[in-house]
DNA sequence: ATGTGTGAACGTATTCACAGCC
DNA sequence: GGCTGTGAATACGTTCACACAT
């Protein structure tokens, strides 16, 4: 392999496998904890206890992000929580757009998850005519049509849809118009957006609809009771 | 390979590719807009068009699901959802318990999604005295100390954890002693459940993690304009 | 002794491409 | 002609196992 005695790969270079790039929060989150409690090190088998990950999954992931590590001790919390941190963006502030300002749309404007991470919901966007003006969170709800204003007015890159799955497609749409090129999809529904732009997906009924069938499997495969604890 | 004119593998044996179980309920759901829309058939083109998701990919989901498709023309809408139904559980009514009766807890409360596609969330439970024997969306909080009792009493096989990342574990322990077999964790924290039990994971923060990390990514090799920087 | 870094082995998932049937 | 069903090819992801650094 390549000798670079002390050299890292930095910031601007990796492909890293999606894979690896979904883990990464979670590292991050550890991490952030550990810190807190003034732990120095940790291994890659209590960082990968604390994550849900298997402790080579972890140091695979690690050593393609060019993040050092010590052998006999494991790794330096500070450091990796930085690199880390680097790679994410989660230095800096980013600016989400909110669409949608349902039931789930006004639960995410509470969410605090997203503040401890750098993230501020700046604006929030609705169809329905009765709740553009109103304010809701401390935001003044504004018209989809505004969007492309909105966006370039707060710098915003990341984009959150929490609106009906008819709906969904047309504000993604509305969305990457306006200069968004990451989207958070809570609708039901795929959205047909150009390939440079992220989309992640969270689908509530097809959790429960994938947890369905295991719990039914289950149920068929259990003779009687004969579950054991642990 | 093996000959079976007429027969398909039915409800009870396949142990299906996780991957695969992922998408059916995405399947499900296009299958049953197009069945409201009164489309008798759909191809694989369609279907995975309306899924996000290819052609083949549905070709060969369906086909290790047993589900028959006629060349030359489709899949039988009627008859794939029937199947896809059965295999997936969604046949009955699943009976859900819900922990944490916070933000995101009550937002769950009243989701539609859920019960659309047969679940129901039959009891609360949140470790607040405060909130233990309010009432929320009809239903009167409970103490976790009474989850064994609550199980038992209706007949509860999945449970969703709306709870901070620091009780998770916890709780998650209290519900697979209780007698759940499949749970939906909202807390950004890892459980530790015996191997039977089923877990999906939805961390919205890590989602954003992500997608910060795309967004980045992208800014980085945008050569024009560059982001505003700190 | 302990725990990383990593090739090599393994397993899983997706895509291709085409034969076969309607 | 159109579209499924599926082996074969490929890509991706995880786990193993062990040399090597501290």
């Amino acid at each position: 392999m390549p000798e670079h005695p002390d050299y890292r790969p930095s910031v601007g270079d990796a492909p890293l496998p999606e894979a690896t790039v979904a883990r990464l929060p979670l590292y991050w989150q550890v991490l952030v904890e550990r810190d807190d409690e003034g732990v120095t090190t940790v291994s890659s088998q209590q960082l990968g206890r604390a994550a849900g990950v298997t402790p080579a999954q972890v140091r695979k992931d690690l050593s393609q992000l060019g993040s050092p590590g010590i052998r006999g001790v494991g790794y330096q919390v500070d450091q990796l929580l930085t690199h880390l941190s680097q790679v994410l963006g989660l230095t800096r502030e980013w600016r989400v757009v909110l669409v949608g300002i349902g039931n789930l749309g006004r639960a995410l404007t509470r969410y605090e998850g997203f503040a401890e991470r750098g993230f501020e919901i700046v604006a929030l966007v609705d169809a329905d005519p009765e709740r553009i003006g109103t304010r809701v969170a401390g935001l003044e709800v504004e018209s989809a049509d505004r969007l492309p204003a909105i966006v370039a007015r707060e710098g915003i890159a990341i984009g959150i849809l929490a609106v009906p799955a008819a709906a969904a497609d047309e504000v993604a749409r509305q969305l990457v118009d306006a200069g968004v090129t990451a989207l958070l999809n809570f609708a039901p529904a795929a959205l047909r957006v150009p390939d440079h732009i992220h989309v992640r997906r969270v689908d509530l009924a097809s959790e429960l609809g994938i947890l369905a069938y295991h719990a039914q499997r289950r149920a068929g495969a259990t003779p009687l009771l004969d579950q054991q604890g642990r």
